[in-house]
DNA sequence: ATATATTATTACAAAACTGTAATGGAATAT
DNA sequence: ATATTCCATTACAGTTTTGTAATAATATAT
């Protein structure tokens, strides 16, 4: 999980940095508009926290950009108590914001909330999209209540998707991602094969795939 | 993930339960320590919020009785930051504390971090123990860097000792997780040889094994 | 409309997994 | 010291998984 921070205030931010990292995140940290333009350009984080007042600018900015990429999670870290930066902050699409002064604890909590909310993922390391339900906790996976049963590579797969829900995975990356080569080890067909042996086992009419499906030319990608 | 609170105050309590609830715990609620003795007796939770000051006595009292029980984590709501109080609570074994009034969010930060220090998991899913590292996001394992393979039961099994650490596991108790069943449908001798198979590819020296502890008479434990 | 590229389906051997049985070893009890 | 109980090890057959090849279906391009 990397976390990108937008923080002019250098004490401030060496002070995120370090507390993050403490809980197992890697940040990158910006401490302007500018530089973080062009940061925000070049890669993509699991979560933005974009202090908005900055001098060259304001974190909205940066908000707009990331949420131009996609569904990205985003954190404003706000000076005051102002209601009107918190409405437009949601209207821009930040998914929460947290006034200063405010305890790094209070922080993180939020974090993993967003992060959670993201993922679908709940406290107990379950996973819920629509009826099928996956227990990270205890490799078990059921759909409208039954359980299923995956063999390895298929719930590799799955957790694949899970991990990139929303986004559309091409058969490279996932070739590399189940069977960690960058070649073509493994027949380019073998990925077509285990998408239909998991949508065999998880989707309500394989025929028509609800969760699984594929997006022509590009690879496939989770609901 | 279950979570026991001893609080009298009723607003507190339901208004604990229901952010609690929310987040995807179990909540059981107890407003009085004699009420708390008996429930606590009979039950594991995953974690215990425990008041300090209630009508009939001290959250000390339930503390002692917890940890009696074994390595379970507590964290002890206070009416006010009392110095006194917080070193007695972490002497008595609380692995935090909080003083009233608190945010929500704080508590639950914190309720996460003290759970996640005691299932070593990360912020990224990953569970570390010595050598072995356990990415339940991907279903991956390694020792020493290198990755292991593991059989869906072999996975399965590990998973069953990472969400039991340091609890002793019955036979039984294993046979129900993995195999689902109550009776004997499986060979009681199938699980001996998987824990060989475990051992084989996750410890060290297969030989003296140092994660998956055989105690004689009762089961396995991990570490 | 036809060709081409991309994905889906089916079938099949080699390999790996799974559960059991038989045997061996070590700790505890008698 | 010996018996007994509990756990470890090894070997093995039946089953499942795994990756591939061959073929069919579908979408896009010419």
């Amino acid at each position: 999980m990397n976390i990108f921070v937008l923080e002019d205030d250098i004490a401030i931010g060496m002070g995120l940095s370090y507390s993050l990292e403490n809980e197992g995140y890697s940040v990158t940290l910006a401490k302007s508009i500018k530089e973080a333009k062009e940061i925000v350009s070049k890669n993509k984080y699991s979560l933005y926290l974009l202090d908005l007042t900055l001098p060259d600018g304001s974190g909205y900015e940066i908000c707009k950009t990331v949420k131009a990429q996609g569904e990205l999670p985003v954190i404003f870290l706000t000076a005051f108590d102002n209601e009107i930066n918190v409405v437009t902050g949601f209207e821009l699409g930040a998914d929460d914001y947290i006034s200063k002064p405010f305890r790094v604890r209070e922080l993180l909590a939020r974090i993993k909330s967003v992060l959670r909310r993201y993922t679908n993922e709940n406290a107990d390391g379950k996973i819920v999209i629509d009826d099928m339900v996956v227990n990270t906790n205890e490799a078990k996976v059921t759909v409208k209540d039954e359980e299923i049963i995956l063999t390895a590579m298929e719930y590799r797969l799955l957790l694949t998707f899970l991990n990139n829900r929303g986004k559309v995975l091409t058969r490279q990356k996932l070739l590399e991602e189940i069977w960690d080569v960058d070649g073509d080890f493994v027949n380019d067909n073998t990925l077509t094969v285990y998408i239909k042996r998991l949508r065999d086992k998880v989707e309500e009419d394989p025929n028509e795939p609800k969760l699984i499906q594929t997006v022509r030319g590009m690879g496939y990608i989770l609901k």
